[in-house]
DNA sequence: CCCTGCCTGCTG
DNA sequence: CAGCAGGCAGGG
């Protein structure tokens, strides 16, 4: 379900909640979502370890030990992340809950399913989790629209899906791909090859623009975020086009419409958008 | 490249 | 009740 902008706020939130805080206990009901090692081992070798802090890489969480090494974290569709007192509210399909020293609960609830941990130990490879293929963030230096359009420029694919690879561009999800090509005034189903120098440009520029404009449309207090249960910030009203379609276009009132592109659903401005 | 599976819950 | 949901890996 989240993406960049989600995985960032949840970085922001729990990070300096749990940062420092050891892990006394571990109780996992659901080892399936280990994906390595082994559950018994996850808990074996993360049990007693002290967390130096939290950090985010594509859409992936990555929960750094004083010991060197990581658990990695992926939420998927529906993963979601809670710092919460003992005696708070225990959300369905709560998964596995990290004990932490001054009491506080990790709590990993998880409806569908989809999300999975990997711990990487001090000197190992980490070839399980899928963090190694991807490649920029989008406020890297070095993205720019010559980057895009090199990566992307021969591909025959929709534009829209070209945003989804995480190869390429890292965090875009079918929400923000969307938010992005309206604000770039690009279809979703133009193939990428057939962009123009100036689209590219616009692109590339709207990327960072919107995802950090909803990275500050999402901060929360850690209270207001418990409160929400990890979930209601993202029930943005800011989201231009995503959740909108049949209603008018917010810069010329046509309205707007969905179309599915490789499978995902997607909302566009047949107006506004080449 | 497209398609499916992985899951549960909500909507029409 | 079918269809769909913000992700991704794996198979043909």
């Amino acid at each position: 379900m989240p993406e960049l902008p989600e995985i960032e706020t949840i970085k922001n939130v729990i990070g300096p909640q749990i940062k420092g805080l050891t892990i006394e206990q571990i109780t996992l009901s659901r080892p399936e979502i280990i994906a390595h090692p082994t559950a018994d081992e996850f808990c074996a070798a993360v049990t007693g370890q002290t967390i130096s802090f939290l950090s985010r890489r594509g859409k992936f969480l990555i929960l750094h030990l004083k010991n060197d090494s990581r658990i990695i974290l992926h939420l998927r569709m529906t993963g979601c992340l809670l710092a919460a007192p003992p005696d708070h509210p225990m959300e369905k399909h709560t998964h596995m809950i990290l004990r932490l020293d001054n009491g506080t609960e990790l709590r990993f609830s998880d409806t569908r399913r989809f999300g999975r941990f990997w711990l990487i130990q001090n000197g190992e490879e980490d070839t399980y989790s899928g963090i190694g293929k991807l490649d920029l963030e989008p406020f890297d230096q070095k993205f720019d629209a010559e980057y895009l359009q090199d990566k992307l420029g021969r591909r025959k694919k929709a534009i829209k899906e070209c945003l989804l690879d995480q190869s390429v561009i890292v965090g875009i999800g079918n929400i923000y791909s969307d938010e992005i090509l309206f604000r770039a005034k690009i279809r979703p189903a133009r193939p990428a090859n057939s962009l123009t120098e100036e689209e590219w440009r616009r692109l590339a520029a709207e990327i960072p623009k919107c995802l950090s404009y909803f990275i500050e449309k999402n901060r929360i207090s850690p209270e207001e975020y418990l409160r929400g249960k990890g979930q209601d910030y993202r029930n943005t009203p800011f989201l231009l086009v995503y959740g909108h379609t049949g209603e008018p276009c917010r810069n010329c009132g046509a309205a707007l419409v969905r179309t599915v592109i490789g499978g995902r659903s997607s909302v566009y401005c047949p107006a506004c958008q080449k």
